[in-house]
DNA sequence: CATGAATGAGCATTCATTCAT
DNA sequence: AATGAATGAATGCTCATTCAT
């Protein structure tokens, strides 16, 4: 937030990720070279490969990075019973963290296509796995299941401003809020579906 | 048919498009060559520049070939009563749509980033705004807005096994069976939050 | 007049010439390419192919047509005494001619480096050899031979608004009288400097 | 071992401009191709890419490196009282100039075709704008005019062999001597026609 | 830490040309 | 007299990557 901060020395491991991410979610990933990359940074592209090794690295490092949060989630839901409170707990918390890195987020969401032969492809659909699993159980029948997927989704669209929400007449508080409310209607069907 | 006689056209302009659409949706936009194009149908790259005038041509046509049937579905719903049975089968249209034209939606889906910058998305845009504008007022308040938007969302999870749902446990129709019941619930309760 | 037969060329041949030299002497040889000649015409590249064997042979037909007059001014030179007055006289029937048939010399002008792997290269430097000829005998001494080309140059430069006469305050007549009468003084000492 | 050696800076931007001049002037810039002159260089194409951002910057750098002569004359020519003595020294300058960057010249010659939409274009017509200036005021009579455009014309055909002058029969210095003469005529009479 | 120089593979696109119809 | 369909070769250019310094 701070902007005048002084740039530090040796922070520019971070500062590639920064700007990679930003221009991976502006423009995508192919579309993005790293010649752009470097220039936006003022360094050469060399620099970047003293830095990590591929092109394919660097939002590997980020995916890595920015991705912890949902897998504390996952670990934390773990330890919680599987209450229909908990459940909203997740969904809450998952919501936060959406739009928290929405960038990433968008990156993966509007990327899908470049991911499915990254190596992140796999551990962002197990982790997926993973999440839909403390909504519903894997063995769940099919109507639960798919309510547990579309409550994720309907948080998606409210953040990534999917739809007809493009005017500036809508904030991100008031459209996460409004998905929560989706969202939940539809963890508490699934809920009961599962456990009747 | 009309009483003109289309003048002969050679299929290869067909093919072109088949081929392409499949390597486009399979491996996206970017990372699909027109080489890799050409080779698959045994012509020679500028074959195809014969029958397109640049690569997004390719797909621009693609997407107004296949696309008609969502504009007849906006075209058709708009000479009917707005009511909920009516939206109820724009759903089910809908529905049935993306599972015929899944490669060209999963495409669209997986490629946004790189439709970006294609002209093909501002028409797009459009479209899907209209499609929307079926099932809820454009002012209508933004849960019920978000309540429709979710209830394509959960289709498109439905179709393009987003999820949980890879394994060959389930059949599209069943998947598509049991997300048009949750779009209806979405739907229905938007309905009222609007009409009340 | 002409003794050979009236051959019925389709005049589809001809507009092919018209249109080719003219975006030949606007844009340079190969800048220009046969789509864009044939797309002019509103025909096909292929019906190009039915009126001349290749490129090349369009600007060679174009070279032969326009060509003769100075082929026959020529003629007409070696048939006459070698005085001033008859040197005079071929100055301004050159020039006469380079004015009519504008286009074909500026584009041979213009495009030197190009038409130095044309055959047509050869004819036009003969062309050019017996022109001078006409004007200084080839044995005379250099500056009498410069003299002689610098009066050519000379009415170029007035032709086709080379140096700093591109405004429109200058009309080609004014422009190549002004030339002629350089053009004539330069001849005029070369012819001495000969029979002296 | 020797450190008086300046770091070997690799001269490989120069040698591509050499060779490209040369190449350029040989067949024309468009006939020139990037690979042909990577290969006469024995690097790659990309290397190229490294030095240049495209083919016109080659093309353009060299513009610029050579031409400056012909600015400094300019410059000089303008800190001089406009006497015959100063245009006499102008024309022999610029003969000087011509002899020495002969390929720069003889390709700007025979390609003003393509030159038309080089960027370079401008500023050449600018330059030959402010050398004519020099002999000439902007706003003399025509004959004037064409009388100094000729003197220049005069010196190109001497230094570019142009017109019968192609036989080992003469030398360079002979042919720009007797242009010179030539040269010196014109522009003593357009003096008189200007200051009279 | 970082750069300067270069590479090899690939890409979209254009061109002159051919030929069966 | 002309077209529709296609080709083979080339072109300018970009990219991720390497490595000595």
């Amino acid at each position: 937030m701070s902007g005048t901060r002084p740039a530090r020395r040796s922070d520019t491991r971070q500062r590639i990720q920064e700007v990679a991410l930003e221009l991976f979610a502006e423009q995508g990933y192919e579309k993005t070279s790293l010649r752009e990359i470097a220039e936006r940074l003022d360094v050469t592209k060399a620099a970047l490969y003293y830095h990590f090794k591929t092109k394919e690295d660097i939002i590997s490092s980020i995916f890595e990075d920015l991705t912890r949060p949902v897998d504390e989630l996952v670990s934390w839901a773990q330890g919680q019973p599987p209450t229909l409170a908990t459940k909203r707990e997740v969904l809450r918390r998952y919501g936060a963290n959406l739009a928290a890195a929405q960038p990433l987020f968008r990156f993966m969401h509007e990327n899908q296509a470049t991911l499915r032969d990254l190596t992140i492809r796999d551990a962002l659909k197990e982790r997926m796995g993973h999440l839909l699993g403390l909504l519903v159980p894997e063995d769940a029948p099919l109507p639960a299941r798919l309510r547990a997927t579309t409550a994720f989704m309907s948080l998606h669209a409210a953040v990534f401003a999917l739809g007809a929400f493009d005017g500036p007449d809508t904030t991100l508080d008031e459209r996460l809020a409004a998905a929560l409310e989706i969202a939940e209607e539809l963890i508490t069907s699934a809920h009961t579906l599962t456990t009747a």
